[in-house]
DNA sequence: ATAAAGTACGTACCAAGGTACGGAGTCAAG
DNA sequence: CTTGACTCCGTACCTTGGTACGTACTTTAT
């Protein structure tokens, strides 16, 4: 068997994420926190294997309470509810998309307006609010 | 001259904020506090042109601090720096964009994966991040 | 004149995802 | 056997945009 056992500053190295932010993760329960004799203690393949699931998971959008969800139901092989929970992210991400692009566009309209070569008196930038 | 005088409550409410609302905005220096005889202050026009302003812009995807800065450019007439403020507000927005339309994707691709029924084994969202 | 509603102000608290710090213990190398 | 690097743990702090609370005062309506 191949296993690993690392001190705490190699594991977050091998998510590429500080030692703060593996223990700020083992405080909220995403992580659990190994025994140790001897005071130090050690990470596995398994730790490893899960902290890189919680990295993946927060790009594909998921925030922590979410990933913490999908721990549980990883556990217990609910794939019904991990189903859900991914249909109602893409949901929220979809409508966070919107806004932003609402946003983007009417602000991209003023800008436009006003790459008039800052000459003509009232900023359509400035002027537009009031 | 239709100059209005208002309470901050009915002040707020031409914005549609609340009361903590505008005196968040206020400690944060975007509105002024105005003077007061007799305790109780008073709002006008300028007061409400300006608070509208902050929502707008806000609705345009600036930030506070940047909502801040426009006001006074605003007061000095500063048309080019408010100009690539609101450029490098819209780089900022289409990189937001970007990495959410990014995370969408991957997620939907997990979720298409996963519509099997829920019967497979392995299910993909969770697996996906092994 | 008195009660209810509204206002002023300071302060504390919230989510989210961390970052920073200080003191004590442990481990490996020279 | 000591120095330096690393770890453990608790606690405080950060950002952003507010919300909530408590106390005292003023204004409005009855």
């Amino acid at each position: 068997m191949s296993s690993t056992s690392l001190t705490i500053g190699k594991f977050a190295a091998t998510a590429g994420v500080s030692v703060e932010t593996v223990r700020f993760y083992q405080r909220q329960g995403l992580l659990v926190i190994p025994d140790t004799k001897s005071g130090i203690r050690r990470y596995g393949d398994e730790d490893i294997r899960k902290l890189r699931f919680i990295r993946k998971a927060q790009e594909a959008g998921f925030r922590l309470s979410e990933i913490k969800t999908l721990i549980q139901l990883d556990a217990s092989q609910d794939h019904e509810q991990a189903y859900q929970l991914a249909v109602s992210r893409l949901e929220a991400l979809e409508q966070q998309i919107e806004d932003l692009q609402q946003a983007r566009d009417s602000l991209k309209k003023l800008a436009t307006e006003c790459a008039c070569g800052a000459k003509t008196k009232p900023c359509a930038i400035l002027a537009a609010f009031d």
